[in-house]
RNA sequence: GGAGGGGUGCCGGAGUGGUUAAUCGGAGCAGACUGUAAAUCUGCCGCCCGUAAGGGCUGCGUAGGUUCGAAUCCUACCCCCUCCA
């Protein structure tokens, strides 16, 4: 915009910003900012629907502002305000702490940990009084409250809103107050709280922090936003290859939509991406397959993403059995005499089921039925199967299992 | 304080004495097609035993009861919601 040092920071992925030109006039003061962000410990994992926010954090921190990380141990015991029956037990200090702590270790795999603060809700939530507890409520009217959009909506067709729903956003903007923060970020869903913390801080004289808020990611669905609650996140924390292979899954209109909000991939490209997509110039698969890349390699390192995009091309291009695999142990391919048997009847079912590839028998039964099992390329219809030494079992499109007889390969040394 | 509505499988939501492991939709899984995309078609979709046919167990908020038989009827209890004050 104005000033284009920071034309990509304020305009690439980014949903609303408020107020603009403060922010704007704060990144020219010279001073540094304190970021704000928060969580609550009783989500830990991180996925790439947060991380459109942390990358921003991270390129401020790149210019030298410093984020001020709450972990909202407080407001998640309140419990989030979302579920209608939601019986949401009050979390333990110690899976608080558990949480928090994977928490941090997949938030450091975008921000820079050693321009981050880390600051905990109880450090003044525990003393809170009811006066002060008093003081911070009158500060709002319902009618204020009601103002939200999704509270309004549930107001208006009967739905049930808590108490503690409504005191949700004062806590959160309270922690505003006590870290003084310049900037508060969040995904454009978490825009009230966010001003709720600017008016708060005004009626205490300080400075209302700006509002930097990004975009929705949008899951795997194609539909909602990426939450772990919908299953259709892709985490941070996952398998490479599972990382990968969500993102090849992935609708395609949402493709340059990845590439603008969790990736680096300059500006530029991106536009020659859509002007290809548009004319229909480029292959869609390749376009995912470089997309799935970046962002394994983003989170896992080069060297990961070259070896999931690989397994990729591998097992579900081409059709073959993965390098590496899974293996379990099948006995009695040598019998008691020291003979080797070449191959021994197993049952099936019970196999995959042990091994974790089917959740129960009953599903392991649905599977064979269904044509979904293959030994050593073969398709499999009855539950008694020929194994050997080597064999692979396939069980749907990605799960498989190599069978390995050490008794054997013992025997083979020893008799070489 | 008063009145009313409701608790069914992962979710939504039918079902008011037997043919109900429970209609239907969504999600999910599998098969065909394919680019682990979209669209489409087909099947599955509580657990256990059985190669199978089949059998057993658990299940409609909780606990009892009526009945040959209950998600459905009765009793008590628990929980949730709305409206009026």
């Amino acid at each position: 915009m104005t000033d284009t040092r920071f034309a990509t920071i304020l305009e690439r992925g980014v949903a609303e910003i408020i107020t603009e030109a403060e922010l704007l006039r704060l990144l020219n003061s010279g001073r540094i900012l304190t970021l704000k962000q928060g969580f609550d410990p009783s989500a830990p994992d991180i996925h790439l629907g947060h991380v459109v926010g942390l990358r921003k954090l991270r390129q401020f921190q790149e210019l030298g502002h410093k984020v001020t990380l709450i972990v909202g141990d407080w407001t998640a015991r309140i419990g989030d305000p979302s579920g209608q029956s939601a019986t949401r037990h009050m979390l333990s200090p110690n899976e608080i702490e558990n949480n928090a702590q994977t928490y941090l270790e997949q938030f450091f795999k975008v921000v820079d940990k050693d321009k981050t603060e880390i600051r905990w809700q109880s450090e003044w939530f525990s003393q809170f009084t009811l006066d002060e507890v008093i003081r911070l409520t009158s500060k709002f009217t319902i009618a204020q409250l009601l103002a939200r959009e999704d509270f309004n909506k549930r107001y208006g067709s009967g739905n049930p809103i808590s108490l503690t729903e409504m005191l949700y956003p004062l806590l959160q903007g309270y922690d505003s107050i006590v870290i003084q923060a310049d900037v508060e970020f969040g995904g454009i869903d978490q825009k009230f709280n966010c001003l709720v913390g600017r008016e708060l801080q005004q009626s205490t004289g300080q400075p209302p922090q700006q509002v930097f808020l990004v975009p929705l990611l949008i899951g795997t669905d194609g539909h909602q936003k990426m939450s772990k609650s919908l299953n259709n996140q892709i985490g941070v924390a996952e398998h490479p290859r599972e990382i990968y292979g969500k993102v090849m899954s992935i609708p395609d209109p949402l493709i340059v939509d990845y590439f603008e909000l969790v990736t680096d991939v300059p500006e530029e490209e991106i536009a020659e991406f859509k002007k290809q997509l548009k004319s229909r110039s480029v292959n869609l698969m390749n376009l995912k397959k470089r997309l799935a890349h970046e962002i394994v390699r983003q989170f896992h390192g080069k060297q990961a993403a070259d070896e999931a995009q690989e397994y990729f091309t591998q097992v579900f291009q081409k059709r073959e059995i993965p390098k590496e695999t899974r293996t379990v142990e099948l006995h009695g391919v040598v019998d008691i005499s020291g003979k080797i048997e070449v191959e021994v009847q197993r049952d099936i079912t019970s196999l995959i089921v042990e091994a974790g590839l089917a959740k129960s028998r009953s599903e392991a039964n649905r599977l064979l039925a269904q044509g979904a099992i293959e030994v050593d390329g073969e398709k499999v219809s009855a539950s008694l199967v020929s194994l050997k030494d080597g064999s692979i079992i396939k069980v749907g499109k990605r799960r498989f299992l190599r069978m390995v007889d050490s008794a054997k390969r013992k025997w083979e040394t020893a008799n070489s």
